[in-house]
RNA sequence: GGGGAGUUGCCCGAGUGGUCAAAGGGGACGGGCUGUAAACCCGUUGCGGUUACGCUACGGAGGUUCAAAUCCUUCACUCCCCA
């Protein structure tokens, strides 16, 4: 199966120049998708352009990416309502760094057809206003520039449209003319809110070159429930297991609305058509199996975070969700809760009993003892998993996991560490 | 510059002297149901205290009163109308 097929059954082309898929189908050509240096990691936002750089090159085209560099110091105003807040060149060189290494896992930079990452500062940054400005900036007219949605929609807000961020879609435009000339590029691919960054370049292009360039945008990816994609009451989720560790992550796929599932096996997920297919049937007969869920968490994040962070993900699930745990050895226990907040006791203190109240409160499980008292009455305070029966409970080393640490829990997956010191 | 309205708990919003730690809604948190889902149902939602009760709180400061979110003075901020 070709490239462009590819991408037509998984559902992945919003919109695209004419001519894309005989383009593709006629041989290898290079292909590039940027990356925002908006934060020093990607998050699974950035995901679908990273996989989709990835099918291109496993379908033997030329795979580049593009790091914003130069233009993360300008920002792009595309699906923006407002202007943003310039990061320092600090910022942006040190986050553009951050996603140049993230970018290096996903991509094979050792096969005869290797991958390559390529910032956009080290032209931008050297260009000459005024040679700018002649070179590139004659060939587009305020109209045109006008035209575009996103600045249109600017245009017509209260706030405006500061002349830095008007000025974004020319720098993108020469972008695409850099790497065309540079590298061969002849498509870029990108979310459907860059497409008309994408035709500036392509317009551009045409007019130094006197080549037709190609666009492909695909969807905005969407959960049936209308909320955020990639959004959770704690925040992002990131790449970057510091930022969000393989158990959120993989749970973040778990968590998967049902509606979705197949969707984002096909978007997130290298599996073959066959094997989608074959998770199509037991999960709309069967959806409280969660096979599809299984996998396409199981599959996200072995890609992002390796068979050792499937692993942990996979063994944190199982404690998390599994009923005993003093039975699990306190080495393991620490090892699965690594990533939850912790807090120690002293041994003494232990000695004659402690009010559990007291510990939550200390422990930062709960804010105030008023709150950690109505808790325990509501039910929805554990200790090592058993619910606390009452609110005069106490603590001492007896009930221990091995004599050396609790689990504190909170409602459902709220857990805290408690070690015992001293 | 003149006139008017407002500022209440995480947010919106009711409350015009005692019965107000403050209605109602949203959110959040907890519980139930379930598939670690959605929807739904129940509970909690200032702090301390087992209760009694105490403390802090209705933009800031001061005052009247036995008693103030509610009345007065003043300061700050927000909004509206007229010039």
């Amino acid at each position: 199966m070709g490239l462009y097929e590819e991408f037509e059954w998984r559902n992945m082309i919003h919109g695209s120049t004419e001519g894309v898929a005989e383009l593709l189908g006629a041989g290898p050509v290079a292909a590039y998708i940027g990356f925002d240096p908006t934060a020093d990691s990607l998050h699974v936002g950035s995901l679908l352009p990273l996989t989709t750089l990835a099918r291109v090159q496993r379908c033997g085209h030329r795979a580049i990416a593009l790091v914003g560099g130069g233009t993360g110091m300008i920002g792009d105003p595309s699906g923006k309502s407002e202007e943003r807040r310039l990061l320092t060149e600090g910022e942006v060189a040190r986050n553009a760094r951050g996603i140049q290494t993230q970018l290096a896992r996903y991509l094979d930079f050792g096969s005869d057809n290797p991958a390559e990452v390529v910032n956009n500062m080290d032209w931008l940054g050297q260009f000459r206003m005024v040679d700018f400005l002649r070179e590139v900036g004659k060939h587009f007219t305020v109209n045109y520039m006008i035209a575009k949605d996103s600045v249109k929609r600017r245009i017509g807000s209260e706030q405006g449209i500061s002349f830095t961020e008007f000025s974004y879609l020319v720098l993108q435009a020469y972008d695409f003319l850099e790497l065309h000339q540079k590298h061969g590029v002849i498509l870029q691919i990108g979310g459907s809110d860059q497409w008309g960054n994408i035709t500036a370049g392509i317009d551009l292009i045409r007019a130094r070159c006197g080549v037709r360039a190609h666009g492909l945008v695909f969807p905005l990816v969407t959960m049936s429930s209308g909320a955020k994609f990639g959004k959770t009451e704690e925040g992002a989720i990131w790449l970057d297991p510091r930022r969000t560790s393989p158990y959120r992550f993989y749970q973040f796929w778990m968590n998967t609305p049902d509606g979705d599932v197949l969707q984002y096996l096909r978007w997130f997920t290298f599996l073959t058509r066959e094997e989608i297919e074959e998770l199509e049937a037991p999960h709309r007969e069967a959806p409280e199996e969660r096979r599809a869920h299984r996998r396409l968490a199981e599959e996200v994040t072995r890609l992002v975070h390796g068979v050792e962070g499937l692993e942990r993900a996979e063994q944190a699930t199982r404690v998390f969700f599994g009923a005993e745990i003093d039975d699990l050895p306190a080495g393991e226990v620490l090892d699965v809760f690594a990533d939850v907040p912790s807090a120690e006791i002293a041994k003494d203190r232990l000695a004659g009993g402690v009010p559990l109240v007291d510990v939550l409160v200390e422990a930062g499980v709960i804010k105030s003892k008023k709150e950690a008292r109505r808790s325990i009455e509501g039910g929805g305070i554990y200790v090592n998993n058993r619910r606390a029966e009452g609110t005069d409970a106490t603590l001492d080393v007896g009930q221990a996991i091995e004599g050396r640490v609790f689990v504190l829990r909170k409602g459902r997956r709220s857990y805290h560490v408690l070690k015992i010191v001293g």
